[in-house]
DNA sequence: AACTCGGGGCA
DNA sequence: TGCCCAGAGTT
């Protein structure tokens, strides 16, 4: 099967962004570091509950230093109510200590910089530098992953890291950072993982799995 | 490449 | 009440 060319991508694309033209980061911050923490936050778990933490958090810790110098078992019992909280408390002990080290307190503007951060990954890295910096970036979450295999964007087989390769190769760069929260929104609220809305999708024709899942009889 | 980590939310 | 969701780190 050979891959979507660029145009065909496009189109996709310019159907998604009429369903959701709205698209933007739905974690709450107020500034990079807020931001940086939020991403941090929402790693296997939802933006929604992120939200729910994060403005008492943001109220008690402003500055790297507040994290550092609070006991870690404390950290831990602020943010007890969303997933993998012990791993998440040490990371932005550790992280707000690197920023304090090695970049005065700030965060970093490079993504290879953020990149070295604890529990700071590819996704974080792209969402900080294009969310907080303007950079363009497109970061490839659970989401944007497979809407793009599903749709042919890119091939089944390809890892994340393909798959963003392969986005950049084929949006142009001013449109990078709108089509990649267009994409999230549309795999988070329309093509979803377990259950798709194929019925009412105007993609079910360009897709790999849309019609099959409509012939079972599948929603 | 496969596995682990830990909750909330929803059927 | 049990399944589904969602990245980074480790081996």
């Amino acid at each position: 099967m050979s891959l979507k060319s660029k145009k065909q991508t496009m189109e996709a694309l310019d159907v998604i962004a009429e369903l959701f033209p709205e698209a933007e980061c739905e974690l709450v911050h107020s500034n990079p570091f807020e931001l940086l923490i939020a991403v941090v936050l929402s790693a296997q778990c939802t933006d929604a509950l992120v939200n729910k933490v994060t403005p008492q958090l943001f109220k008690k810790y402003q500055k790297p230093e507040d994290y550092i110098q609070v006991p870690l078992e404390e950290l831990e019992q602020d943010i007890r109510s969303i997933g993998l909280f012990r791993s998440k408390a040490k990371n932005i002990k550790k992280l707000s200590q690197s920023l304090l080290e090695s970049y005065n307190g700030e965060v970093p503007k490079d993504r290879d910089e953020l990149i070295k951060l604890a529990g700071v990954g590819r996704k974080t890295a792209n969402v900080v530098t294009s969310v907080a910096f303007g950079v363009p970036a497109i970061a490839v979450d659970t989401h944007v992953e497979r809407v793009s295999k599903r749709l042919g964007i890119c091939r089944w087989k390809d890892s994340v890291r393909e798959v963003e390769e392969t986005l950049m190769k084929k949006i142009p760069q001013e449109r990078w950072s709108d089509s990649h929260h267009q994409l999230i929104f549309f795999g988070r609220y329309h093509c979803k993982a377990q259950s798709p809305k194929c019925v009412q999708c105007p993609l079910v024709d360009v897709c790999r799995e849309g019609t099959k899942r409509l012939k079972r009889n599948v929603s």
